[in-house]
DNA sequence: ACATTAAGTGATT
DNA sequence: AATCACTTAATGT
C-alpha cells in the first residue's frame, strides 16, 4: 500500500501496520456527501487525496461553510463525535475528487492509549481546527461581509490552485449565508476596483487581489 | 428562435 | 444587509 508512505513520517511503523490492517480505502467522487448532519459517525476519515468541505446548515437549510480538510489531515470533528457516537453537526462534502482512508471509531480508543502519534496526531489536528474555528467565529462576529468574500475568494483560489473561480453568485452567497443580490453587487464593488473580473459562473482573481 | 438560468439594479424594510 | 420585483445578458436545446 503506497497509501501508507503517505504518513510514514506521522505515525510509528506499529502504527502504520495496524491502519493498513483496519482501514479501508474509500474513494469518492466531487460533490459527494461523505457525512451528514444528523448521522452517525462510523469511520474517521484519514484524507489522501482531495479536499473536503465541511458546513453547518441552520433551521432553514441555509449552508454555512465552516473549514476545508485537506490532504494528510483529518476532521476533528469526527474525533469529538464518534467518542461518545453523537449524531453529526456537520455535513462532509467532497470538495474534489477524494480517496481517504476509512478508520473504524472502535479502535479510537486502544489507539490513543498504545500510539503517542496517534494522539499527538488527533491532538494537533484538534488543536488546529479550534484555532482556525477561533478564526472564522471572529470573522463572522467581527468582520463585514466584504471582508468574508475577500478572504473566501483567497481561500477558494488556494484550495483549487487557480485563479479562476468556477462558482455562480448564487452558490458564493449561500455558502456565506447571505443571498445572491449582496453578493453580487460586492463583486460588482470589486470588479470596479479591479481586483477581479466577472464573468458567467467565473470569477477571475487579477494581481491586486 | 425560444426557454432557462445567471447576473444586474432600484426600491423597500 | 436582506428581500422583492423586474430587467438584461448568457447559454442550452
Amino acid at each position: 500500500m503506497e497509501i501508507a508512505e503517505k504518513f510514514k513520517n506521522v505515525f510509528e511503523p506499529e502504527l502504520l501496520n495496524e491502519i493498513k490492517a483496519k482501514a479501508k480505502l474509500v474513494q469518492v467522487k466531487e460533490g459527494d456527501i461523505i457525512l451528514d448532519i444528523g448521522q452517525t459517525v462510523k469511520i474517521i476519515p484519514l484524507l489522501i487525496k482531495g479536499i473536503l468541505k465541511i458546513t453547518r446548515a441552520d433551521d432553514y437549510g441555509k449552508e454555512l461553510l465552516l473549514y476545508y480538510v485537506h490532504s494528510n489531515e483529518s476532521c476533528a470533528m469526527t474525533f469529538t463525535c464518534c467518542m461518545q457516537q453523537y449524531p453529526s453537526e456537520i455535513k462532509a462534502t467532497a470538495e474534489s475528487d477524494v480517496e481517504f482512508l476509512a478508520i473504524p471509531i472502535g479502535v479510537m480508543d486502544e489507539w490513543l492509549a498504545k500510539y503517542p502519534t496517534w494522539k499527538s496526531f488527533v491532538m494537533r489536528t484538534i488543536r488546529n481546527r479550534f484555532n482556525e474555528l477561533l478564526g472564522t467565529i471572529d470573522q463572522l462576529a467581527f468582520q463585514k461581509l466584504d471582508e468574508r468574500l475577500v478572504t473566501y475568494l483567497k481561500e477558494k483560489s488556494k484550495a483549487t490552485g487557480s485563479a479562476l473561480i468556477n462558482l455562480s453568485h448564487e452558490e458564493i452567497a449561500r455558502e456565506l449565508a447571505s443571498s445572491r443580490e449582496v453578493i453580487s453587487r460586492l463583486l460588482k464593488k470589486l470588479e470596479n476596483d479591479n481586483k477581479l473580473l466577472l464573468y458567467r459562473n467565473q470569477i477571475k482573481l487579477l494581481q491586486a487581489f
